[in-house]
DNA sequence: TAGATTGTTAATCGATTAACAATC
DNA sequence: TAGATTGTTAATCGATTAACAATC
């Protein structure tokens, strides 16, 4: 059975439709229409019909969509009617604000463990969970089903430490860490690169400049 | 004097570049070809050369590229060649983890205050900096040089916030609340959405175990 | 000079937008 | 039924890849 590979592009935009749908549901919106949304969230009502006619036809003709069931349908669409148990290594600054992160828990992510090396963090409890140490990772893995691993450790440990835990079963790594980690291509990575992020201000921070610069000359 | 304008994929990818070509630098790299690079990097060395040439010949027929020189380079694309003051808003986990990160100050970012509502918070200091109260954000942000606000504040004061920042006169925000912002078209906005990210995952793991039960079939 | 590799043009591929028949 | 709006096909646009002449 041949199924058509969805685009990185529209699976990029599906949670914020997500998150749209969200907002028009706690303001009791019933119905909404590609046109209206489209003016909301500023992209063509074209292109919405076509991302989520990738996954089934979710409207009616002449209606438009009922905001609580597309917001369903696209939250399974995403997996999120299930839960998934998350583990955090490195328990620093960041490593504590995930795990401090309540709205992650709202959509089904429970953080299971919090681990560092630094044993002065040993104990310390974070919203229920206290920090375990490095030492005891292994066996925490294999016997708990782990199914997301958050990596906010240096980058010169994430890469041995991403191969440690793939080879421990863990099958996604959400990291944090500045570095590429080269895991087996069954394994899911994502990356979030804050440097990168913050050069892309900077570098529209430079252009907007010059730009100005050239308009008064 | 009509420039093309440089498409966001490339933007995207220039800090990726910059970050292999320092690691190169670290190495003692001189010297690199685009094959050589599209190697470490995983793309294709027809893109690497493509991008490059939007900003102009950096290479040598017959050579490949300086390391230095090209690193160099793209810094001053990016806008790294000069100093930016940064202030955060919000001293919870995330603010303060960003305050923490001293990798920002390397490239040129440098924190310049940081602001909370919590009185509890006031004076704190974090690396060298005070932990401000947010009445006291206008004043800071009228008599000193502010080029980038951070955000690390709830969704549900976070457009406002950022209105009042822009009207005061800051050009450029990073912005962490799950929410988009709808400011004038000429303020930067860099949108971090972890629990997108996430979700991003959460997606890919579904669709992995969809795929696993149909060949099980 | 011969070999290597860029810079750049041309070809391909994929994503977005437009248009409209289907249908609620 | 008439009006509205989807689902979907076709047209356009843009980004990626391939190819190769220029040149170090």
């Amino acid at each position: 059975m041949y199924e058509k590979e969805i685009s990185l592009a529209v699976i990029k935009r599906l949670p914020r439709y997500y998150r749209y749908l969200g907002e028009l549901l706690e303001n009791d919106v019933v119905r909404i229409s590609s046109k209206e949304l489209s003016e909301k969230m500023q992209v063509t009502a074209s292109q919405i019909r076509q991302d989520l006619n990738n996954f089934g036809g979710f409207g009616q003709q002449g209606y438009g969509y009922n905001v609580e069931y597309l917001f369903t349908e696209i939250g399974k669409i995403l997996g999120l009617d299930r839960k998934y148990n998350v583990i955090i290594i490195g328990a620093g600054n960041l490593g504590q604000a995930l795990a401090n992160y309540t709205d992650f828990e709202r959509r089904g992510f429970l953080i299971k463990g919090i681990f560092d090396v630094n044993p002065r963090l040993e104990g310390i409890s974070i919203r229920g969970n206290e920090i375990r140490m490095m030492e005891t990772l292994e066996d925490f893995v294999k016997n708990n089903s782990v199914h997301i691993a958050a990596l906010t450790i240096p980058k010169a440990k994430a890469p041995q430490v991403a191969a440690d835990l793939v080879s421990w079963g863990v099958k996604a790594i959400w990291n944090f860490a500045p570095t590429d980690l080269n895991l087996p291509k069954d394994i899911m990575v994502e990356n979030v690169h804050l440097a990168e992020s913050l050069m892309r201000l900077s570098y529209n921070l430079k252009a907007r400049e010059e730009q100005e610069r050239e308009e008064n000359q």
